[in-house]
RNA sequence: GGUCCCAUCGUCUAGCCAGGUCAGGACACCAGGUUUUCAUCCUGGGAACAGGGGUUCGAAUCCCCUUGGGAUCACCA
């Protein structure tokens, strides 16, 4: 704080800066003003033409006061941006802009400057939306006698929909949502009666992250991921994002887009920056995430999603086999989550296993000559005899099955298995997914199934 | 509205600065194929220089205009 005042007494010192006396009140209608007359807004100066006797006297009687920035007499104002290039501006376009608020801090721009030039601060790289606000920084640098750093200013994210992808995305999705079906409360034990009103007092009162996370949940609302921890906890790898992110905007000729952190480091240079927006491809993401699986080790892969697991869903880290569990599931899923999306009948109970029925069920168990369904005893009676049970002999088992049932149709008797035990016609291959099991629950699972069917069928 | 920025397949982009190959790749999409499900995998396919003027022997590339998109205009950072 006291290094800011220093500064500022700086620019009292050499005519730079005043006092200004106007009301935020005053100043909005002024502003309003000159929307309505279409023209820019500018500050009028006003309290510039206060007499120093004047001046001492607010102060004195304690009057809620501003320090400006008193933009000085020159020409065009002419930023050089790496990204960019040259970008020149009319001086006047400049506004006498705060510097120190009425609470006694300083503003942003004048902080930014202070802090990057005293810390050494040699490259300023962000979002194009400073670009404008970057002349007010190199005025204030100019007058403080500070070197200008080199500026890169890169484009802004946007969604499919062309909308700028912020951290506000959470929280339309969650108005949107709540106004579409008329929420009128928040649903019990997740968001304070408090909350809730100030939330919807205003759209400029952004729930807090712990709040909008319980409440989507709450409501069922799938929130998209913007944080870097969301696409963690949606399965994707650190090293994937970065590499997919650096390629919005960057890229290294060559046709080269895969590359790690190390090829990053030595290859990226702010001059191949593209200047345009992109939007945020999630299906490329996710295509590139695959890959990256695809390329881990055996040993990674299984050790990475065993860290994941832990972290997001522990219920599949208790695993048994978990070494089976990871090997079952490395080719085909594309993040760490598929995993144990297209697995989570490994962690339900026997009996809490349902069987909706579908289109695929219906095709593998009810329908056709001779039915799934039909097989079903002779399945559970040859599984039953199996006295060892890993994927060789389960899968000679079933190849056997479907020499005698179905014309060595393996298909015949491994569907219907497989949405026995997992209550949906998607699993790992079916030897893994029953060694995973277990021989007990597997038997459990094809009998529970069978009488299932067989009653619903008698009625 | 003022000011500033941007513009190549549906999407991300290479090519542009130092005009001259069928405008290249990736994702997505479509059609085949492999596979016990899902996914993976393999093969093939359609798909773009926003529009109009210039400059030039020649323009995606240089210049101008139009159109479209975006940012910003705070005692927020």
């Amino acid at each position: 704080m006291d290094i800011y005042k220093e500064q500022l007494q700086r620019l009292f010192d050499a005519g730079l800066a005043y006092y200004a006396f106007e009301t935020p009140k005053e100043l909005g209608e002024e502003r309003k003003k000159a929307r309505a007359e279409k023209r820019a807004y500018r500050y009028n100066r006003a309290s510039l033409e206060l007499s120093p006797e004047t001046v001492e006297q607010n102060l004195k009687e304690g009057k809620p006061h501003v320090v400006r920035f008193k933009v000085p007499e020159g020409g065009a104002l002419t930023v050089t941006d790496c990204v960019v290039g040259e970008v020149t501006v009319a001086r006047t376009e400049v506004d006498d802009f705060v510097i120190f608020k009425g609470d006694g801090f300083p503003t942003f721009h004048f902080a930014v400057i202070v802090d990057d030039a005293l810390m050494n601060v040699t490259h300023v790289l962000r979002g194009q939306e400073h670009l404008n606000n970057t002349f007010k920084h190199i005025l204030l640098q100019e007058a403080l006698g500070f070197e200008q750093p080199t500026y890169a200013h890169i484009s802004l994210i946007f969604n499919p929909d062309g909308s700028k992808m912020s951290k506000r995305d959470k929280d339309k999705t969650l108005r949107k949502f709540v106004r579409e079906n008329n929420v009128e409360s928040a649903p019990e034990s997740c968001v304070s009666e408090d909350a809730w009103a100030t939330w919807q007092a205003s759209k400029d009162n952004q729930l807090s992250t712990d709040d909008a996370t319980k409440l989507a949940l709450a409501l069922g609302v799938e929130l998209p991921e913007i944080n870097v921890d969301d696409f963690k906890q949606a399965g994707y790898m650190p090293e994937v994002l970065l590499n997919y992110l650096c390629l919005l905007g960057w890229s290294p000729g060559n046709d080269v887009e895969q590359f790690d952190a190390d090829f990053l480091v030595e290859k990226f240079s702010l001059d191949r920056i593209v200047k345009s927006p992109a939007k945020f491809d999630r299906a490329k993401l996710l295509a590139f995430n695959l890959d990256a699986l695809q390329k881990l080790s055996q040993e990674e892969f299984e050790s990475k999603l065993l860290a994941w697991c832990q972290e997001y869903a522990p219920a599949f880290a208790s695993i048994e086999n978990f070494s089976l569990f990871a090997s079952a599931n490395h080719e085909r899923s594309k993040t760490f989550r598929d995993a144990t999306v297209t697995s989570s009948f490994l962690v339900k109970d026997d009996e809490a296993i349902a069987w909706p029925e579908s289109k695929p069920l219906k095709k593998a168990l009810l329908k056709g000559e001779v039915s799934g369904l039909s097989r079903m005893p002779a399945i559970i009676e040859a599984f039953g005899q199996l006295e060892t049970w890993n994927a060789e002999s389960i899968d000679s088992c079933l190849n056997a099955l479907a020499e005698e049932l179905a014309d060595g149709n393996l298909g015949k008797v491994a569907q219907p298995v497989r949405i026995a035990v997992a209550g949906g016609p998607v699993s790992p291959p079916i030897g893994d997914t029953l060694v995973l099991l277990g021989k007990e629950s597997t038997l459990c699972r094809l009998t529970r199934c069978h009488d299932f069917f067989a009653s619903a069928c008698d009625a």
